[in-house]
RNA sequence: GGUGGGGUACCCAAGUGGCCAACGGGAGCAGACUGUAAAUCUGCCGGCGUACGCCUUCGAAGGUUCGAAUCCUUCCCCCACCA
């Protein structure tokens, strides 16, 4: 059993901890919770690290549940929000919990002495009465120190409902009644999470007497100083009909060489000496980019399956490897692309209009198309076109049947000739 | 409630009757260079159209004028100082 958080720790993982967390972790196995709001129907990359802290909680011994907010999500938690928000109806909960839900399931081991658990605190908090709420609960809490949490604390001069304010004695209520359930006695979070979490630890101490603990992670912060998690084509989601799992691989590829070690402590598992190593060798060869093709091998392995990322691998090469011929590609490879990138079909026996194809293939207008080739950014199988290029030579097909169209660096479609 | 200053394209920001699809910067796209990088240089950069052009923009709605982002009227919204 190795020790959870000098884990966390050293993987930069570790924010806060309650006092006598260490203690309580060496103590034997615990059962551990963390909380997922069903803002949307996907989880995304951002909330990678609470998932990676359940799952070095499990690999430390310890009985991870992961909490769906089916309840809290009818509420809505201020934590870090400026503003009040729009509540979503019972609907769209639902809809967005059975999403999340079935996400939060692959990172962790449901079988065996400390397999995870998923629940989901609509069970308990829909069905709570308001009186006896305020009686067993709401006596507990002090509005003089709830005013003084961040989450509130900020927004007394902007505004915030008494909805929202109310939102951390759900959360506390839900430790309470994990508490109670399962034994759970801490939570990770993240590190807007402190004020709910120390909430819950506090109900548990007045209620049942009982230490609980919370051990919170970091905000993911980039060395440029942009977002985590944000591309231009907004965020980078976990959900493969959301963000292919070849746009996740390449999102991490991305990533910037000041990132790339702390990225592979956060967001895989490898251990330290293997990490060590990569970071040698993206200092003694840059360009090689070995850490950030082993960080979104490792990812995207560990969010899409390994199948998924050797696939990820694969598109990849094709489209930025310029060693790689598109005439010398197997059918099936393209069979792969066709359905990663955009594709577009066109009759077999009429030749393709240059135009027409960059509109199918990338939405482009005939104006934008026509500057774009005068530019010259338009290949098609590994040739670039000419400005006044008009029409695609068929016989130029790949196994008669296929092209490679290339916009750009980086935008790549496939183009089919259909049987 | 009073006084003053504002609302211009994705963002910042010039423009105060015709030369305005609107200076400049950033972002974005493309080319060269490169590591699918950074920096740099170059071109594009409201929409549509192969040129000529057409259409829609300057908070909203009306009006004046041959002609308005620019002038007038009303309305909406921000900000600063005062209470």
């Amino acid at each position: 059993m190795s020790d959870f958080l000098s884990e966390l720790s050293w993987r930069g993982l570790l924010y806060q901890q309650t006092e006598g967390a260490a203690a309580h972790f060496a103590a034997g196995a615990v059962s551990a919770y963390c909380g997922f709001d069903p803002t949307a129907s996907s989880l995304h990359v951002g909330n990678l690290v609470p998932i990676m802290g359940l799952v070095h909680l499990q690999r430390a011994g310890h009985r991870p549940i992961a909490l769906v907010g089916g309840g809290t999500g009818m509420i809505g938690d201020p934590s870090g929000k400026a503003s009040e928000r729009q509540l979503l109806t019972v609907d769209e909960i639902d809809a967005n919990v059975s999403g999340i839900r079935e996400q939060l399931g692959r990172f962790l081991d449901f079988s065996g002495d400390s397999g995870a658990r998923l629940v989901d605190n609509a069970e308990w908090l829909r069905a709570l009465n308001a009186v006896d709420f305020m009686r067993d609960v709401g006596k507990h809490f002090s509005i003089n120190v709830m005013m003084q949490k961040d989450s509130v604390k900020s927004r007394l001069e902007s505004g915030i409902s008494y909805t929202e304010f109310s939102y951390m004695l759900l959360q506390a209520y839900d430790f309470l009644a994990l508490h109670r359930r399962y034994g759970v006695t801490a939570q990770v979070g993240g590190s807007d999470q402190w004020g709910n979490i120390t909430a819950g630890t506090e109900l548990i101490r007045r209620t049942v007497q009982r230490d609980a603990h919370g051990v919170t992670l970091p905000l993911v912060t980039t060395s440029g100083g942009t977002k985590f998690g944000k591309t231009e084509s907004g965020a980078v989601w976990l959900d493969a009909a959301r963000t292919s799992p070849y746009a996740f691989y390449q999102f991490w590829v991305n990533v910037d060489d000041a990132d790339a070690l702390k990225f592979l402590r956060m967001f895989t598992l490898l251990p330290q000496d293997e990490i060590e190593g990569l970071a040698a060798a993206l200092s003694a060869a840059p360009h090689e980019r070995a850490a950030q093709r082993r960080l979104a091998t490792e990812v995207t392995g560990l969010v899409h399956g390994h199948a998924a990322a050797t696939l990820a691998e694969r598109v990849s090469k094709v489209i930025f490897d310029r060693r790689v011929d598109a005439r010398e590609l197997a059918a099936d490879v393209f069979t792969t692309l066709a359905a990663e990138i955009p594709c577009a079909h066109f009759a077999a026996d009429a030749p393709i209009n240059v135009l027409d194809a960059l509109e199918r293939a990338f939405g482009l207008s005939r104006g934008a198309s026509r500057k774009l080739l005068q530019q010259g950014a338009v290949s098609v199988n590994g040739e670039k076109l000419a400005a006044d290029a008009h029409e695609i030579d068929p016989t130029g097909a790949v196994h008669d049947r296929w092209f490679l169209l290339r916009k750009g660096a980086r935008e790549v479609a496939v183009l089919v000739r259909e049987a």
